[in-house]
RNA sequence: GCGCCGAUAGUGUAGUGGUCAUCACUAGGCGUUGCCAACGCCUAAACCCGGGUUCGAAUCCCGGUCGGCGCACCA
């Protein structure tokens, strides 16, 4: 049994994570999560958002995880994200179409499926595997389709990522910050791509959620302010260079930039940060790495990008996080898709004085002399260069017509303006998150099994940050005069709005090894002493040992032990065995 | 999508063309038990779905679904 097997098995059986629709006979590529799985998503979710909202001053939305066509024409995702395909009819082997004739054709993607299709007849290409006649060319895009409305006429797509969101609402968001880079705006949500065979359980799905910041810079500076706080980190990387001698090198972020690995110091900031995060998600160091995209991978506006990869047992190294330099590529596709202006007036540092000619079309003349035409014929004037104004009559072409001004109708001068900024596309720093893999490899990173007294004991070492249940309230026994109190101290707790899981049932042992199996880090036992004396007993999970502590203060040193503001042995009497 | 293999209580499994299917763990109940999966008694719980062959199918055959592996795919 691998540890794949073992934490899916445990998975499913503790209510993480649960195949969907299972009731039906299931659906591959979908799950649930569970009564554990899904407070320990949360958890992971919350974590980020203090990494990624709070802490860099970034603003988190919401959009619909429906789009109309236009975004994903922008976004590339309708043409890019499909695949010409095209089957065997002998075999049904199926294969991508493109990559059959690359021989023949130097750039396939450039060719509409007809044409593809053409070259494949005319060059005689057949089945590579049995030489049988290859059918026509058919799209399967990773997008599922709908349609918006009543008629079918609309068509939607379910999103398959989040960022477009962020893109999409460019102006507004720019507004919100008051018109000044750098500024950031994130999402959590699902996102959806109807993958041909998902397989590895979470590792890919058809719908999954993703944490995606994006972070609009000024082009021109990609230095950071908070460079400092995190420079001195040492970071296993597994750079371009590094993949050629395979072998990864641990080296400071400020090392990787100064040597010009890691493009420049904000895709360094957020590297460290992510991998900040991942380490306070409870992945293992060991297991973790930033492996950059080689030049032929990334895309080819990409500046620069690096994944976060976790080593896990049956996979290997699987790509968690993507960290990417887009530069200015989103934002100029939705600029020349919407016609909007989606730029950034930055101010010079100096002002510049600059010529400029400028046209003033009288319009108290040109008004009743042209009627509804007069403000093309006005756009047409402003438009023409010097030389052409200076003619009499000036000629200008309105809606395909020839159209004479007389040159008394429009003044115009050279005048010499002074340039205070300029428009400036910003460059999109973006980091995201695959949160699904994330939680798995978290659980994954987090389970141990040892040995005590003989018996095999199953811990889920989870950081007390994303735990799903935070303490356990257990009576010693299950009797009336134990269990009262017992139920009294976990409503309590409960009031403090933590996660508290109450059982009473079986023996003592046996109750600690499920929550160990579930990561609970404290369970509090409530004893005879509790009656007589008024104190219980807080058991660690890590290291099973037991403090005694005045009841009256639980309500005080829990959420500090969960908080991490206290050690364990110094927040109450030790005992013994 | 293709090929190979598989699918039996919550979990892991045994088994067979012929009585409402084995075992362990787990779970629930009762008793016992003064702190690490203790014990006794009791209880609940399964043959993936559809079709075919057959007097009879959970078992054989076909198709589907799901899972594993290999190939292809993985913005």
């Amino acid at each position: 049994m691998d540890m794949y097997e073992k934490v899916i098995e445990l998975a499913r059986r503790r209510g993480f994570i649960w195949p969907a629709f299972e009731l039906y006979g299931g659906s591959a590529g979908f799950y649930d999560y569970g009564p554990l799985g899904a407070p320990l998503k949360r958890g992971i979710e919350d974590l980020w958002r203090g990494f990624f909202v709070i802490r860099e001053g970034f603003c988190e939305i919401e959009c619909p995880t429906i789009g109309v066509e236009e975004i994903f024409k922008a976004s590339g995702h309708l043409s890019g994200f499909s695949d010409p395909l095209t089957e065997c009819q002998e075999c049904r082997e199926i294969y991508r179409a493109d990559h059959l004739i690359k021989h023949i054709v130097e750039v396939p993607d450039a060719l509409a499926n007809e044409e593809i299709y053409r070259v494949i007849k005319e060059n005689d290409v057949f089945c590579p595997e049995c030489g049988g006649d290859l059918s026509e060319i058919y799209e399967f895009n990773l997008m599922f389709r709908t349609s918006i409305g009543p008629g079918g006429k609309q068509p939607g797509y379910l999103r398959p990522e989040t960022a477009q969101g962020m893109f999409v609402n460019f102006q507004r968001l720019l507004r919100h910050y008051r018109d000044r880079l750098p500024f950031g705006a994130v999402q959590i949500g699902k996102s959806y791509r109807n993958e041909i065979s998902p397989r590895q359980g979470v590792i890919r799905l058809r719908e999954f959620t993703q944490a995606e910041a994006e972070i609009f810079i000024n082009p021109a500076d990609k230095s950071h302010p908070r460079f400092g706080e995190v420079a001195d980190l040492v970071l296993t990387l597994y750079s371009q260079e590094a993949q050629e001698r395979g072998e990864a090198e641990e080296m400071t972020v400020s090392e990787a930039v100064a040597k010009g690995i890691i493009a420049h110091e904000i895709l360094g900031y957020y590297v460290a940060r992510t991998y900040q995060f991942l380490l306070e998600a409870g992945l293992s160091e060991d297991k973790l790495r930033f492996r950059q995209h080689k030049a032929d991978e990334m895309a080819h506006y990409a500046a620069d990008c690096w994944d976060a990869e976790a080593l896990l047992d049956r996979f290997g190294w699987i790509e968690i996080v993507g960290v990417a330099d887009r530069t200015n590529y989103d934002l100029r596709s939705h600029m020349a898709q919407s016609q909007a202006n989606l730029t950034v007036y930055l101010p010079l540092d100096l002002p510049r004085r600059e010529e400029r000619l400028v046209v003033r079309p009288d319009m108290k003349r040109l008004g009743p002399l042209f009627r509804k035409g007069a403000k093309a014929v006005a756009d047409a004037l402003s438009a023409l260069p010097m030389e052409e104004l200076k003619r009499d009559p000036i000629v200008v072409v309105v809606d395909g017509e020839r159209v004479e001004v007389d040159p008394d109708l429009v003044a115009f001068e050279m005048e010499e303006v002074e340039v205070r900024g300029e428009e400036v596309v910003p460059h999109v720093i973006e980091p995201s998150f695959g949160i699904d893999r994330i939680l798995y490899s978290v659980l994954e990173h987090s389970y141990r099994e040892e040995e005590v007294e003989g018996e095999t004991r199953a811990v889920l070492a989870l950081k007390n940050r994303v735990v799903p249940i935070q303490v356990a309230v257990l009576p010693l026994m299950d009797r009336d005069e134990l269990s009262g109190p017992a139920e009294e101290i976990a409503r309590e707790l409960r009031a403090l709005d933590l996660r508290v899981e109450y059982d009473s049932s079986g023996s003592i042992g046996r109750r600690y090894r499920r929550n160990d199996e579930v990561g609970t880090p404290y369970s509090i036992t409530i004893d005879y002493e509790t009656l007589e004396e008024g104190t219980v007993t807080i058991r660690d999970r890590d290291s099973m040992a037991q403090i005694r502590v005045a009841r009256s203060e639980i309500a005080e040193k829990i959420p500090a032990l969960l908080r991490g503001e206290r050690g364990f042995s110094e927040a109450g009497t030790p005992l013994g065995g």
